[in-house]
This record gives structure tokens, sequence and C-alpha cells, in this order.
DNA sequence: CGAGGGTTTGAAGTGCATCAAATAGTGTGG
DNA sequence: CCACACTATTTGATGCACTTCAAACCCTCG
């Protein structure tokens, strides 16, 4: 349920009933966009399923991620507080089912309920703090590092040896994501198993030990495994 | 007057009367701590003059810059929503007059008025924003790109041929701003000069040609010259 | 089965980092 | 005002990480 997402934490019934019957929930194909930067958007998004990438494209063509999200994820809040006009674009790399509800809605519970703009403020904290992260693994972690610490995030804090996971989106994506190539991610998988004992078959990976893949990855980052203090879920 | 930050734009005067007997403002010296990742830390901070670092450091000892502040920029304010640790540094790189304001100051405006909590919501927006240009930045554009991206900012939407700017602080620290090293840095500003025509002597440059330079630099950005999206005057 | 996208591999090139040393610039005390 | 120490910046030589381009391989799905 949409009730789940942080931003409506807490809300009353009344509320989350004006904004069910406001909100419209849409299926978008595999590739379909979303909206486009620039764009003036008239709702905030939350993914209901799929997986859904933002991104922004230079002038002259390249392409730069800036997140991907799927279910209980929101985006496009960033027009609630500026212009309608946005600063990326948004697609869906898979069949997704898009929850919209109208900023307008959205603008009028941000002044009527403290509740809310805290919880957008939550959120807004939380990307930040996330955001600040990436930029430092952009610049200290070389690409076997931001891989591993990638990895790492889809391991649960209790996880230790011998942990098996998929890879959640194609690979392409995940190096973009990280800001390499995808002839570099495959490379930097090689380094991976050879130093740090992670085995990677297809879109399946085992983590032969967690621990020695966080010593790996994580003396390059200002915090460690398992990165409590930059929660990613459900935002 | 800290009233010029967007932060307290539009209060009432009681309420920036109540701010104003409870702030604190302090003088730090040249490379003084003003607080530690993983501080509790019990204000927010407003720049009134000098420079301020934000930094992490990672395990092993390097240091990532992510920002440098000056007169009416905030900064802790990400504590007020979550817990009071923060997960950057701040140091003072210069003789620094900071104010500073209780968090509990700042969470009872909050809870009682909506147009300082619009106010924060607005300020966090932005900062995303630039945060999202700049992750961009360092996957899309080269150390040159970038150099003259950071010079192209310090210039007026109307500056034309010919604009002269101070460097705001050393070149050093610049470098680390921008995710390279002083060697890159300096090597770079060669380059900018035989192909965008930047002089640089000492800390003062001369640009002949603004355009010359965004068309050397914003063709990988997703924005151009004056970037005008991207506000980061008083925050 | 065959087409087309995703992935891997190889060879070669580029940009940036590193290390080391020279130079310029700044502040200090005599 | 100069000599010294200290720091910031530049320059050179070299190495490594990542990219680029091209080709092969491997899947998946019609």
């Amino acid at each position: 349920m949409f009730t789940n997402h942080i931003l409506f934490s807490g809300l009353s019934e009344p509320e989350l009933l004006t904004l069910k019957s406001h909100m419209v929930t849409k299926d978008f194909g595999k590739n379909e966009i979303i909206y486009l930067q620039d764009d003036e958007i008239k709702h905030i998004y939350l993914v209901r399923s799929g997986w859904v990438k933002l991104f922004s494209e230079t002038v002259d063509g390249e392409e730069s991620i800036i997140d991907i999200l799927t279910t209980n994820h929101a985006f496009g809040y960033q027009s609630v507080m500026e212009g309608t006009k946005i600063s990326h674009s948004a697609e869906a790399i898979e069949k997704s089912t898009i929850i919209m509800i109208p900023l307008s809605k959205v603008r009028e519970l941000l002044s009527s309920s403290s509740v809310f703009s805290m919880n957008m403020l939550k959120l807004l904290t939380m990307k930040q703090k996330f955001r600040d992260r990436e930029v430092e693994h952009l610049s200290l972690q070389n690409s076997p590092q931001r891989i591993g610490c990638f990895l790492l995030r889809l391991c649960n804090s209790d996880d230790n040896m011998n942990v098996d996971i998929d890879l959640p989106y194609d690979k392409s994506l995940i190096a973009s994501r990280l800001g390499m190539k995808a002839e570099t991610f495959s490379r930097a998988l090689h380094k991976l198993k050879d130093e740090a004992g992670v085995h990677v078959k297809g879109g399946s990976v085992n983590i032969s030990s967690v621990a020695k893949l966080s010593e790996y990855c994580c003396g390059s980052c200002s915090s460690s495994f398992p990165c409590e203090d930059v929660a990613e879920e459900a935002i």
C-alpha cells in the first residue's frame, strides 16, 4: 500500500482517503517515458511495481543516471516546492505500475498537515545524505569498490557467509548507475572475484564472505557495512 | 542580516525576535573544526562571514569535500529532522563568524510555522537539484570542463566579454571541491587557456569570452550558462 | 532456428593520479 | 627590509584505471 511510504506515515484517515480519491494508477511499458526534463509535471509519482530510471541528458546526448527506483519509492516530488518544471527525466525500464498524485492535492496537504510536511522534510534529508555519500563514492572509490558497495547494500545487515543475491536489473544499467561503462563493470567483477570472493553467474551473485567484501570496499568510504546511517529503503 | 536567508524569509516579527534571542554568534579561526562527523550537534549554523568547508573522511583517511560555504549559507540543518548525529564534518577554512541557532528552537519553529517548514523544504529541494547536477558533472565532464563550469558560476548572467573574477579560495581547495588533484587542476587551467581563452594569474582570472567558455563546458552538461535552474545563492 | 540485445573479451588510447622536484608566494622574526 | 621557513602551486616523468572501438559470445524470445 502507498500508506507504507514514509511520506504518508502518520496521516489521518480522512487525509489518506482524500489522497486516495485523487490518486491515479497508470501502467507504463518497458522503456516508456514517464516525463521528460523541463516538462511541466502535474503529479508526484510513487512506484507500485516495476523499475523506474531517473536520468538527465547532456546537450550533446550523454546520459547520466540519477537514480533507479522500485516498489514504494517516490519521485517527481522536487516540483512540489519549486515551479513545476522538472530537472530530470523519468522512464520505466520495465513494465511498471505507477501511482500519480496531483501536485495540487499534495500542496494542499503540505499546508494543512504538519505531519506531512515533516515527512517530506525527512524524505528530502534522507535523500540528501544518500546523495552526499554517492558523491563521495564517485570521487574516492574505484570501480570494483563501487560495485562491491552496491552489492553490500543488497545484503541484509545480518548476512555473513555465502550470501546469494540477484542483480535487480541489467548489468549495463548498474554500470551506468555507478558511473562506469558496461565493459568496466564486467572487468571489475573479475577483480571482485579474485580479491573479495564475489562469484557472478548471469544475474545471480554469491558473496563468499560479507566481511571480506566490506573490508575490500569500505576502507574508501566514510562509513562501513551495514551503512546504517544511509537508509535507502522506502524512499 | 540572517533574515536574508531563504530559511527565514516571510517569518513574523515575533518569530524572528525569538530566534534572535536564542542565536549565538561565534568566531572560528582558520582551520578550526566546527563539528566532526558523528558529533551530536545542537545547533544549525549560518555563515555570517568567512568560508566553511563541509567534508567527510573515509576509514583510511581520504577526504571528500561536500561543499564550501560562505556568507549567508546555512549548514548542519540535516540534523533537524533526523537524529542529531551529523554525517559530515565542518571546518572554517579561514577566520569565520558563524551564527548558531539551537536545534530545539528550530524544531519548535518548524512545528509552529508552516512558512518556516516551506522554507526548509525549498532549501532542501534546491540543494538536491544542485547535488544532482554535481553528480552529473563528476561523471560526464572532464577536469577542464568542471573548472570552466565552476568559473562560469562565478560570473553574472549578463557577463559577456573580458570578464575578470577572483578565485574565492585556494586553488588546491577548488581542485578538491571539483573532485580532482591540485596538479590536475593546474594543468587543466593551461588547457582552458588554449581552448577557451581563460587566463589565470595568481588568484585572478580573466575570461576573454563567456560564450566561448560555456561552449567549451556546457555541451557535457544538461543545462547551459547561465544555469538558471540551479540557484546556489543564499543557501 | 535465427534475430537482436545484452555481455564479455581483447587491443589500444586517454585522462588523471602519483611521486618527486622545482618554483612562486606568504608570513615571520631579526 | 631582508633572510628564512613554510606552504601553495607548477612542472616533469611515469604508471594505472578507465574508456573506446571492435569483435565474439551468449541469451532470450518470437
